[in-house]
DNA sequence: ATTGATAATTCAAATGATTTGAGTTAATCC
DNA sequence: GGATTAACTCAAATCATTTGAATTATCAAT
């Protein structure tokens, strides 16, 4: 039940793996780049990327991209991920519906597909991914034998490998091993996460969190998430329940951050005052008028953002925050610019190359799209990965 | 500037040398331990295991411990540390005065010493730091050609190999590469770290942390220091200042957290009652008379901390957060009993193996002997640490 | 007391991946 | 056009692990 990776120890074989990972990360970062500046990147020599190279254009993974000349010498052959040589799916579980995309190597999403959920027991969630499953390897046949993994959004709080007791929106789920379950059905290796977790990878691997190496990323779901990525790795904490800002409380006033600085938080704003914001439409409507009640709301949430950006920054020391999630662009940005951010800080450096509070991906779909990037994130031997 | 892991290829040599720091960690966390269950642990053969142990029994890294017998077959050979195997140095500078230890393997320290500082610029401090280094090989001259690194604490905020810019305590040593003025004078490799970051090692390594994989250490220092230990990791954030917890506002009061959680709180809050607690015993002295200025402060104290624990464990999510630093024991189990902790935290599970607030060691030298258990929690191949 | 099962360990050979070193190719520089 | 530079290839060497057979020591059952 907790999370720790036990360590194992090296042999060829293992090496030879991270090795093919930690040349197709080489890859992903450049674009396109020659076998000699891998090899120095990686210290590695120029012998050995080429045999992994061989091999990865072999298994379809590489492109070769005709050679490119920058100074004496023989042009080097460039290579660059082919985007069809590896796939990866995501599945989100909420309680009322299933969420699914299918990821290429480059990180596109070549199909998505969503199902509403009646019950949400294990079986009967289980058949719906298996059919989303063969629908979109249908969209995508190449997909189908070149299938890195699959990774999991599902409501928490959860162990490593499955829900675990306590309060989940998900009936039926308590001390299953789901990551098993989804792995058996789906006939791939998975990769279980929360929605926060999950869209920050999804920034990373083809959003503005691109080469940040760490990161924080604050999530808009039905609370407040916090997804924490360290050297390139997610930081899950010991029990896998990392993250969970939104629960911290608010001295003053007497209640957590998620009350001020969430979608439900908005949501009983607006209802209180006789409005209702069903979805993100709504909401995005009712910014554009620069509804009054709406931006009281965002006057509170703009004070709850410049707290919470205090603890993360302070305890996290990243690079930049990223804040995304279930929130029209417009609410997004508008927080995004609005925020005051504390000077007494460690992130308040002079010349910092990133600005500290970025807008990330919004929308229903990112968390979904981050499952994926979980995967992908493996796949191409994240700094910090280990071997299995 | 940024610290980063950067990813390298794996090779022969580097798998060995892998290996052997795993070994030695298995060995360390059992105790004494045959070369079979090594062998199950870390998923290499007996053979593998086998060799490693000679080559570290004759580098004197390992003493054999006797056949003990558990059940049929061949009884197998015990393996233990050799605690004069391997030396780790510490090294804690502060504006007025340098600590220094020696460790040995186990984590006990054979040598301690200090000096009072009068100037603070490097040059001076470099060479008292020479000057403790001859003084306690002197008298551990069994370490002279077994050390295995220096672990240096200094006040913060740094990047990665120095002091940078923003108010340090230091004078002169601002953007100067401390990390590689400290390796070149002392001949030994450097980790540079923090005191709170330290103070977590020395719990992990011979602390009430011990075998526990993520947790966090609240650290009186100066102010409120966090050190965070993920995967027997620490998370040091983008630039090396995570964990300064103690810089966080609270909403309500208008101050930050260590403003009511630190030993300078404590010292300013008596001395507005016109007493004077210049150091640790004098504080333990007012809490054996229960002062009432001081149990109003730890009135106030308790309630920042059960603040600062809601932080850390919504955010991290560790097995346990431990306190310690520059308090008396009695006012840090003063505080670990009577800090209220919430019931709405990730943290709050009905079986845990552990309390959430643990007392860890206190005292002036904890982060002194931390610094020092920062190699040996390197030499020792901790969980997530991955090869040079 | 003898015999068989179990488990740790060693030995020697095989395997797998990387490195080494010599040679080839194709650019730029002078 | 020749020298220099750099990427790349080929074949052999190296290093550490794995494999499989043999050895040793203990427990358990006959």
């Amino acid at each position: 039940m907790i999370v720790q990776t036990k360590p194992k120890g090296s042999n060829a074989e293992r090496s030879r793996y991270r090795n093919r990972q930690a040349v197709l990360g080489q890859v992903r970062e450049a674009g396109a780049i020659g076998r000699a500046e891998i090899a120095r990147a990686l210290s590695l020599t120029t012998q050995t990327v080429s045999n992994i190279i061989a091999e990865l254009c072999h298994d379809g993974m590489l492109l070769e991209k005709g050679r490119r000349s920058v100074g004496r010498g023989l042009p080097a052959m460039q290579y660059a991920l082919n985007p069809k040589g590896g796939y990866a799916l995501g599945i989100e579980v909420r309680p009322d519906a299933i969420f699914a995309a299918l990821l290429d190597m480059q990180g596109n999403a070549v199909a998505t597909e969503r199902v509403a959920l009646r019950g949400n027991r294990p079986d009967a969630v289980m058949d719906h991914v298996s059919h989303l499953q063969t629908q979109m390897l249908d969209q995508e046949p190449v997909a189908r034998n070149r299938m890195l993994g699959a990774g999991v959004v599902m409501p928490g709080p959860f162990g490593v490998t499955g829900i675990t007791g306590m309060g989940s929106d998900l009936t039926g789920w308590q001390e299953i091993d789901a990551e098993a379950l989804f792995a058996e059905r789906l006939g791939l290796p998975v990769v279980l996460s929360n929605d926060a977790n999950a869209a920050a990878m999804a920034e990373r691997i083809n959003g503005v969190a691109q080469g940040i190496a760490s990161f924080a990323y604050l999530y808009f779901g039905a609370g407040l998430g916090l997804g924490l990525v360290h050297d390139g790795q997610l930081v899950r904490g010991a029990y896998g329940n990392a993250g969970e800002i939104g629960h911290i409380p608010i001295p003053g006033l007497g209640g957590k951050l998620e009350d001020a600085l969430s979608r439900l938080s908005v949501q009983s704003h607006l209802r209180r005052a006789g409005k209702e914001a069903r979805d993100i439409d709504m909401l995005d409507r009712l910014f554009q008028q620069r509804d009054p009640d709406l931006m009281a709301w965002l006057e509170t949430a703009t004070t709850a953002l410049g707290h919470a950006m205090a603890i993360v920054e302070n305890i996290f020391d990243p690079q930049a925050v990223v804040l995304g999630g279930a929130m029209p662009d417009a609410i997004l940005d508008h927080l995004v610019t609005r925020t005051p951010l504390t000077d007494l800080s460690v992130s308040n450096r002079p010349h910092a190359p990133h600005p500290r509070l970025i807008r990330g991906a919004s929308g229903r779909m990112t968390a979904t799209l981050g499952a994926a990037a979980l995967i992908l994130n493996r796949a191409l031997g994240a700094p910090g990965s280990n071997v299995h």
